[in-house]
DNA sequence: CTGTTAGCGCTTTCAG
DNA sequence: CTGAAAGCGCTAACAG
């Protein structure tokens, strides 16, 4: 096989011009005359001449290249978030790496560790917030590769971070049944150690705390990313303890919930009542349509793609959260009838 | 500003080694002394040494990274895609780039040239479906870049391809409305021009051909990817011509279709059935649940990745399509009372 | 405005 | 098994 692209040299030649005039013509700077530009390019178009980015980065390291990082992206949440990190990137001539955790301690380390070599200029991540050892992370930062973080963050690592104001809105969801009179309103949760998991939770308690009710602990429900362990657990929630409502702080926990509750024959929302954390464009479809919390998930990837530019162009960033606001619709799962 | 990494030479200094050996140390081969290689390979941890990339791409002209361009990111087909793809590449220890055309000729356009540099190693496309002139994929083809194709293709570009069944699927959802007795299976459908709309409607039309039941065009319901545009074409198809089944060629058709249902309350499936392509996985907790044909949508995207790294492998690839199955699945919104 | 030249950091013959 | 040296393709002083 012949190869497949020519070079600059080639390209030089064929015009009999020196490689630095060629490669002058790519560059946006008045350092040529525009006819000899024009000329250049007409010429590399003909012959199919592209700049080799791998020669170009060598000498200006610079990869115009973004990672994300993330535990998963089949869901309404990631999805929307790459979808408007991406759109950042690419407006700014920028492209977009993906990568998934599935919540694996070891495949974030390792797919961070690969990043150290200059591969990108930034990362964009929420974190799969299992294991404790943060240090690579912050040899990241000792790397000059600027690091934020969206969603799920590591408090102690102190990059910029945007996030949504989750305690609030837990707060806000547990408080609206608890002011309704309910006593037993259930927590769902995947994870409380991981960042927003546990602001969700702080939330939910804290509601109890100003309503003055007590909480039950039997309440708060461990669940999993395992559709069937989490089934499983609120099944026997509700059985044990017959909350009158559910608060999911995750939307899988939700369509969980709601398949349990078919199986029982138990009615939503006259048996019990569900809000959740979700993004769902389709709530209103359900049976019955469900209340959400929804997060600004796209603008939460645009923000944090601004950040990431902001750095790269020198600005200097709080170095505190950025905090956007969630959405709370009540619909059927949650009324009173 | 320090410089953030050591490069080679320091680390070889550092050592009192050859760069040669140093490089040696991170390849495969038994070519160095496995005590020194430890050696230098502890050093390199303790200095923090991470061989850069662009240099190592500049001479060895591999990139170890794949490009997936797509006509949107967030919905469930995609995301789900766009998961498996990454899977594979990085249980091959290559990197993922994702682009998002939002069905625009011209971002496509732009996107595939951008990659003539040599950035990545094989592209994974599914087309906008835009444009005539497919010229700047031919160019891509002489490049010697592999391209594959999945979902929405180029039936003019000989490269290789992995589908699902659309005609097959979609000539038996239809045909199962006939059976029953109906005459007014209404198809709606975004763009007839792309191959999998196209694809769809031929199984739509072949399904009333075999059943001999004449097609009245009127049902078919050109939308379009803007919901109120799409809501009102649907709306607007139902009060002139009364379908007794809603065919919805793709997911958003089908719950813009549930909207336009409650809002002028006409009961699914009593007084209208519905079916659609959809990859929604609570589509049975919906009211009432829907019916779907379900594309293996993250099978698509492996086989996908697959091809590309046969190609990589140097593997002779049948150039002919790929067809994987879906699965249709009738709920109630088909149901027959 | 254009050409010459010296590398960017790494890999790979080729000698030894 | 290790080192010396050439060069991947491009860019940016520097000189003219």
């Amino acid at each position: 096989m012949s190869k497949s692209f020519i070079n600059i040299k080639e390209l030089a030649q064929a015009l009999n011009l020196s490689t630095s005039t060629v490669s002058r013509a790519f560059r946006d700077k008045n350092d040529i005359n525009p006819q000899t530009k024009q000329f250049i390019l007409d010429k590399a178009k003909e012959l199919g001449y592209y700049p080799n980015i791998y020669a170009s980065n060598l000498r200006g390291s610079k990869s115009r290249t973004l990672a994300v990082i993330m535990p998963e992206l089949a869901n309404n949440f990631f999805s929307l978030a790459v979808k408007g990190i991406e759109k950042v990137a690419q407006a700014n001539g920028y492209h977009t790496l993906v990568y998934v955790t599935d919540s694996s301690y070891e495949k974030e380390v390792s797919i961070v560790e690969d990043l150290f070599n200059g591969r990108v200029e930034g990362i964009i991540m929420s974190v799969s917030g299992e294991g404790t050892d943060h240090h690579y992370i912050n040899k990241l930062k000792d790397s000059q590769i600027p690091l934020v973080f969206f969603d799920r963050i590591y408090d102690d690592i102190d990059v910029p971070k945007v996030v949504t104001d989750d305690y609030e809105s837990s707060f806000k969801a547990t408080e609206y049944f608890l002011k309704k009179g309910l006593e037993k309103v259930a927590f769902l949760v995947i994870d409380k150690s991981v960042s927003i998991g546990n602001a969700r939770l702080q939330g939910y308690l804290e509601a109890h705390k100003k309503c003055k009710k007590p909480v039950d602990k039997n309440l708060i429900v461990d669940c999993s990313n395992d559709f069937d362990e989490s089934y499983d657990a609120i099944k026997k929630a509700i059985a044990m303890y017959q909350p009158e409502a559910l608060f999911a702080s995750v939307e899988r926990l939700a369509t969980a919930a709601y398949r349990v509750c078919n199986d029982l024959k138990i009615n939503i929302p006259k048996d019990i009542k569900i809000i959740s954390f979700s993004n769902l464009s389709i709530a209103d479809l359900l049976q019955p349509s469900l209340s959400t919390i929804t997060q600004p998930a796209e603008a939460l990837g645009r923000e944090a793609a601004k950040l990431i530019f902001g750095v790269l162009n020198g600005l200097q960033l709080p170095d505190k959260e950025q905090i956007l606001r969630s959405e709370i619709i009540h619909r059927s799962s949650s009324k009173f009838l």
